[in-house]
DNA sequence: TGCTTGACTTGGACAATGTCCATTATAGGA
DNA sequence: TCCTATAATGGACATTGTCCAAGTCAAGCA
C-alpha cells in the first residue's frame, strides 16, 4: 500500500480512482516525474484520466504539504513524494538523473544575518550538480 | 561602461548592436530578469530587436560563461551577470524579488561521499526562500 | 439501498515560455 | 571596398501549464 495514499486518506481527502492512481503513480523513493511522466503512468492504469486532472491532483497535493515541487532544471517541474523527510538533491547534468541526499550540517546557519537583508527565511533548497558514474563511463 | 560587456569584448565575441544593448541592459548587482524582460529592456533602446536574438544571445553568454542561469521559480528562467562572484540567491515566495547572498562555510563539505552515490560534483546551488522585509509588513 | 449535492473530472481553448529554420543583413578581415 | 562567415529576423512550432463550462460521481443521509 502507498504510503502517500495512506497518508492522503488520513487527512480525509475526498478519494476517487484518478486521485488515487496519481498517488500511486507518485508513491516511492527517489521519484521525480513530471506532470506529464505522471500522466503518462496513470494513464497506463486508467485510460479515461485527463490532463487536467492530473495539474490538479498534482497541485493539491503539493498545498497538502504532501507533495514537494522542484525545479532542478528550467523544464517541467517535477513532483517529490518524499515531503516528510528532509532532504536535498543531486543532479546529472548530462543526463538529469536526480537522487535525494542527506547532508550534514545546516545551511541556515551559514547565512549570516547581514546577508539576509530583513528576510524571515523559510526554507533552504541545496541543489548539487554534476555527473553521475554511468554517464561519466560514456564519455 | 558595462562589466559584462568589457568582459565579451575581451573574449573576441563578434560585436553587434545587438549583443551590445543586451549585454548592457543585463550588467549591474541583483540584477535577475527573464528573458522577456530582457527583450522589453533591450526593445527601449533598440527596437527591431528580435525575441529569437534575445534568447540565442543570452544562451551564448550561458555557454561562454559570463552569464548564469538561474530557475528560482517554476516559470521563465532568469539570467544573473554575476558570473564571476560564487553567490547563492535569496528569494521572497510573495513578491518573488530576488537578492544575490554570500553564505560562509562550503555545502560541499557537508555531503559525505557515502551521500554522493559516485557522482563527480561540480557545482552547489543553495536558495535561501522566505519573505522579505516589504511584504512582511504588507500582511 | 437509493437520492442529493457539492466536489471532482473532462476536453479543449488559451497562455507563457522557449526552439527552430530559411532568409536577409552585417561585422570584421583581406 | 568587398567577401564571407557569422548573426539577426520573424514567424511557425513545441512544450508546459492554466482555465472554464459542462458532465459525472463519492459520500453522507433518509
Amino acid at each position: 500500500m502507498s504510503d502517500l495514499l495512506e497518508r492522503l486518506r488520513g487527512r480525509g481527502w475526498r478519494m476517487t480512482a484518478q486521485r488515487r492512481v496519481v498517488a500511486e503513480v507518485l508513491d516511492g523513493d527517489h521519484v521525480h516525474l513530471t506532470a506529464d511522466e505522471v500522466h503518462a503512468r496513470a494513464v497506463a492504469r486508467l485510460p479515461e484520466i485527463s490532463r487536467a486532472t492530473v495539474y490538479n491532483t498534482l497541485g493539491e497535493m503539493v498545498t497538502l504539504g504532501e507533495v514537494l515541487e522542484v525545479a532542478t532544471d528550467g523544464r517541467a517541474k517535477r513532483y517529490d513524494p518524499n515531503a516528510h523527510r528532509p532532504h536535498q538533491h543531486l543532479v546529472c547534468g548530462r543526463c538529469g538523473a536526480i537522487r535525494d541526499v542527506h547532508p550534514g550540517g545546516d545551511p541556515l546557519a551559514d547565512l549570516p544575518d547581514a546577508e539576509r537583508f530583513g528576510f524571515t527565511i523559510s526554507n533552504v533548497e541545496v541543489t548539487y550538480r554534476g555527473i553521475c558514474p554511468s554517464c561519466a563511463t560514456t564519455a
